[in-house]
Parts: C-alpha cells; structure tokens; sequence
DNA sequence: AATGAATGAGAATTCATTCAT
DNA sequence: AATGAATGAATTCTCATTCAT
C-alpha cells in the first residue's frame, strides 16, 4: 500500500495482466509474425527481460490467449446447448439466444476473438469444433423434423460459421450492427431463406 | 526448329513462371512472413540473385500474385453478372451457374485463391469487392420481387461470401464437393432457408 | 564505492562512445561504403546487433560523426569572429590566432576533420559555410582599407580554404608543421605575396 | 557502311569508347563505389557481358580513366616548363600563360578531372607530382630573387594547389569564372599578398 | 520484481562478374 | 561483337532471447 497503483503503466494490475493485454491488441492488430516483443513490453512499460519472467516466450504467450479464448468459447456453448425437447416455435428463439451470447462474447473480447478466430493457426481448429457443435444440434433439428430432410447439414453449419465469421468483424466490430440484430437477421435468413414466398406462383 | 530463336528469351520467361509457381505454392502455405525467398528460389532450383533479375523484392512477388488472382476474378465476376430480365424458375439456375463458375476458378488456382482470399492484406479488399457486386446482385432480384422484401441484403451478401469462403476450403480444396455440389447447396440453402415447410403449420 | 550507481548507465555509454570512435577511424580511412559495420563492431569487441542498440544504421552513425564535426567548427568559428575594431599592426595577429585554433582543432580530431571535410556529401557545404564566413570577414577588411580593393574577396577566400585543405592534410597530420606554423606562413603568404620587393625597380 | 551510324547508343563512336565516355561521368559524379557497371552500360546502350569485352572489370576502367588524366596532365606541364631566363616583366605574365593552358585543360575534361583530381585514389600522388613541379619552379624564381626569400616554397605550392583544386570545382565548373580570369587572379593573389600597400605606414 | 547491455541466428538485397550461345 | 541468364560473395539490418546485476 503506497506502493500500489504507483507503477507506471500498470496501475493496479500486475505487470502480468498488463503484458497479456497489451499483446491481445497487438497480435489482433499485426498477427503473430509482425508483432514484435519489444513493442509489447514498451507499450506495458517494462523491459525485454520482464517479459521472460512472466512468459517463456513468444509462442507461449500466444497460446495463452489463444487457450483463453478457446477456453471461454467452451465454457459459453457448454451452457447454451440446446435442450432437445423444443416445440416448433421456440426453437428460433432459443437459437437466436444463443448466437446472442456468442455475438456478446465475440463483442467484449474483440481482440481475443480476432486472434483464436483469424490469426491462430488454431483457429481452423476453433471453427471446426464450433462447427461440430454446430452440426450436431442442425442434425437433431433435422430428425426431429424441424428443418428440412435434403440438407446436408454440415454443408449448412460450415456456412453458419463463415457468416458468423464475416458479421463478426465486418458488422459487429464496426458497431453497425448489436449482437441481437445479427442474431435476428441470421436466424431470420437461414430459416426461411431468400425467397419471397408471396408472389411465388 | 520452330523452337529456335523462341529459346533465347524464353528460358526466363519459364524461371520467372517458375518462380511464381513456387512462390505462389510457399505463400499459400506459409504466409507472407514465413515465405523465404531462399526456400523459393532453392525449390525453383535457382540462386537468390536470380530471383532478383525477375522480382524487385518479396513484397513485389507477393503483390504480383494478388493482382492475378483479383484480376483473374474481375474477369469472371464481369461475364458472369445477371442479365436483369429473368423470369422465376431461371433466377436460380443461373445465380448456379455462376457460383459454379467461381468456384471452379477456385478449385483450379488453389494457391492463389488461398493468397488472395486469406493472406494479403488485400484480401479484405477483394472480398468488399465481391460482397458490393454481390449486394447489388441480390438487391436488383428483391427489387424484381425475387426475394424477401424485408431482409438487410448487405447482411445477406456478407453471409454468403462467409459461406463461399468456408466451403471453398474445408470442402472445395478438400475434394469433398464439387463445384456444381457447393454451388447447388449454397442456392438451395440460402433460397429456400432450412425450416421444413411441410411439418409447419 | 563511488563508482556504484554510476555503473549501469556508464557501460552504455561507453560502448556508444567506442563505437563513434572506431567508426571514425574507419570513415576516415576508408571512407563511407567501403566501410563495414562488421569491421566497425568488431574491432570495438562488439557484435553487430549491439550496433544498432545504439545506432540506428550505418548512415545515422556517419552523420552524427559529421554532425559533432560541423557543431565543434561552428563553435569554434563563433568565438573566433574579427572584432570590426582594429589597428593595422593587430590585424594579422590576431587572424593567425584565429588560424591556429582552427588548425588546432583538426590537428585534435583529425579522423573527424577527415570525414567531415573531405569525406562526407556534406563537406562542401561545410566548406561553403566557412568559405562565406570569411569572406565576410575579409570585405570587412577590404571596406576599412586594410586589403587591397581590386581584389575579389570571395576567389580569395576559396583560395586560403583550399590552401588551409591541403595543408591540413599534407604538413599537418603530418606532422610536419605545428599548427603555429601553417598559421604563419598563409598569414605570411596570403598578407604580404611572394614578390621579392626588395629587388623590384 | 550501311553498318555505319546504326548501332543503337553509339552512334559512330566504338563501344569502347562509348563506355569511357559514359563511364567518366558517371565515375565523377558517383565516385567509385557508388558507380554501376549495370547504370554504366545501360546508359550505353549495351549489355554487361559487353563491357568485359572490353575492360577486365571496374577497377581496370577507372584506372584507364585515370591513366588518362594524368598523362595528359603530364604533357601538358612538359610544353609549359618555364623557361630559365626570364626578366622580371614577363615572369607574371609567363605562369598566367601556364595556369590558363591547365584550366581550360580541366575544363575541356571535366569528368576526368573530377575523377583525377579528387576521386581517384591516386589523386594525392597526382596533386603530388603537380606540386613538385610547381615548388620547382618557385624554387628557381626564389634562387633568382624574384620571389622572397624567407617562404617556404613547397608550402606556397601546395596553398596554390588547394587554391587551384577549389577554384576549379567552385568557380570554373560553374562558369562563373573563365581560366583567363582564374589564372590572372590567381596570379595577381599570390604575387602580390592581399595587403593594401597605399595605405601603409 | 526488474533492468541495462548484449547476442545468435537469420533474412533480404546488391553487385561485379561469368557462362553458353 | 554481343547477349540472356545466372551466380558468389558480401553486407546491412532485425528480432527473440539471455546474462549479470
């Protein structure tokens, strides 16, 4: 006490935290290769050596992040795994409460989420175990008759990811858009499709 | 004979195609960063020197391959843009044919395509391009009635390039579908959505 | 004791200070390319990236050699300025004052006289500076009828730099004449001509 | 003929000569290391297997250049040997002559002077030699009474040197000056001093 | 807990020069 | 007489990492 809150450039956090910070915005802004340690540790503050306290390297830091990332993203569909006995009408709904948390979660990690999502060469892995997740809940809709027989359904959850990939960034990030209207919209989109049934025939 | 007086000036012409090839190969794979130009020119079966007497640097290479590839695909997305009298049953067929187009063009410049979808920094640029030559597309058919009045097409268009890219590599480059395959499903997804009409009501 | 506390900043300092020294040596000798930041370190006992701790390339190091050159001679021109003020008899005494701390001044930095007097792109604005310094000077003199008027100030001026050029280089670092003495003699030469007036008519 | 006046870049002249040509100015205006084979030849309009045709390599064309130089310095100071007997009137008159047959021979070869006189290694032996002749002359015009006594001869003759090697670049290279004009001040300088006799005691 | 100083290993790039034709 | 193609040998500079304090 007196002590604390005095260090400069980390004001009550540990230098530890500090760095972990500061390396999630540079990684997520110049990817692995281009982000340098000696601008991470000028930007916390410290030194070069300061950095080998606390990570092993540069690779290890990035795991961590990435492991963070992937960790919450677990936790978060670990909980919104859809209860199997749904009628017809919440199902929606209930998707669309889900990829609202996603969204969230994709909202208040950004640079994480840039990372895990883009810049890992994990992140292929990510998507794939979202995928799966994915297209387990799309099959059970689809035995239980909700969605339609014909579809291959990985097809349609590899197309889910790369739309909720894009929005993310492209809509979100950018604030054009809240984790509930892109929840809205996709759900809206992939459920009924494109076509505009009223003048059909 | 036929062959004389080609040779002279020819022979670069296949070290500088060489080069690209490699290059093309390394890039896709390894990214920008990780490329080494001695790795490229040592698999062209050339001296680094040389690489020098085709390329003015790394960046120079890289930037040569991108152009390609978005050239490659202005030309395609030009052919193929909709003509605007279509009637109903046609619409689809022919939003087929194009995708089909395009991903054949994927399948057939793997290297490329993962360059210039994936790894430059341009890559961001190039799929904008896509997604406004996309958007316009779909708003021109909601406009004719085509397709739901009340969805956001941006939306919709940045959906499927997320689609488009997905598929093209964990399904495309996978071999696991064809592009005829991928082109159908897309349409057929995004067209008629997922909710299996018969159950309903 | 006494020397704790000052240590950890001072070995900084001082490989700073042996590199400028061994890279003047080197610029002098062999001037700017074919000089070698490999030959630089490693006669300081360094290794190459402790170079660019300190410096930022190999023409950053050059140009602050030419910049403490350029800064000491100002300084020194500065002080040496003619006081308008002058009886005839002092005049010469008190420009070869002015010479031999001039000629002083190289004698003491001779690999930095080297460098920013012939070596360096800017050596001839360093020369033009104190060419236009003492022509100043000069008309000066010629104004209070101390020197002839026929003459033109400026072609004499570059006259005694060229002469204070070779001299430094041929009898100076030679040490074949004392500063004292070179200072003399162009006073001698420039003031008084060789004409034998004795024997004239 | 037919042939004649058709070669691309070298229109009449031979290649050879076309090089040198191109070669002095480029030696001149970059210096040694900074020169290109590569700029020197496609300035010619040849290849650089050409040049080796040619010349065995850059240091053996740099020194043809200044082989060049220093010949034609030396015959020129063989013809304008001051001759012994010379009354007092026309000495004057005879060094001017002397000193407008060397500038108008710097100026009709400025790249090669460049080259000679400052560039070359050998410029200091060059310069060398040019003093011994001049302090040889001094000498004799001191022994004949003409010049005074108590100077120092060879250190008059590297100030007329300097002063030579300046006013060249500075003031015949510009065309502000005409070696009539140069060599008559020079004369009219050193001859006799700067001071202002009328004023005097 | 932290730092000033230093480095090993590598990467891009340049240039004079040569070979085969 | 001339060239397209290719290279050996350097050289600057960068960056993650460590040592001694």
């Amino acid at each position: 006490m007196g002590q604390r809150g005095r260090r400069k450039g980390s004001i009550g956090i540990k230098s530890k935290e500090a760095i972990l910070m500061v390396a999630a915005e540079e990684f997520a802004e110049h990817g692995f290769h281009q982000t340098k340690i000696s601008t991470i540790v000028k930007r916390t503050g410290l030194t070069q050596p300061s950095f080998y306290l606390y990570f092993s390297g540069k690779e290890a830091i990035f795991q961590e992040l990435v492991h963070t990332f992937r960790n919450e993203l677990i936790n978060l569909t670990k909980d919104s795994r859809l209860e199997s006995s749904l009628d017809n009408s919440v199902l929606p709904s209930n998707i669309v409460s889900g990829l609202i948390k996603l969204f969230e979660f994709f909202y208040n990690h950004q640079h994480l989420t840039r990372i895990g999502f883009y810049i890992a060469d994990e992140s292929e892995e990510i998507k794939q175990a979202m995928k799966e997740h994915l297209t387990e809940n799309l099959l059970a809709e689809q035995r239980d008759n909700y969605f339609r027989e014909d579809l291959d359904m990985e097809t349609v959850a590899e197309c889910i990811i790369g739309a909720i990939g894009r929005l993310t960034i492209k809509k979100l990030f950018t604030n054009e858009k809240s984790p509930q209207q892109l929840a809205n919209e996709i759900v809206d989109i992939y459920f009924y499709g494109l076509q505009n049934r009223e003048t059909m025939h």
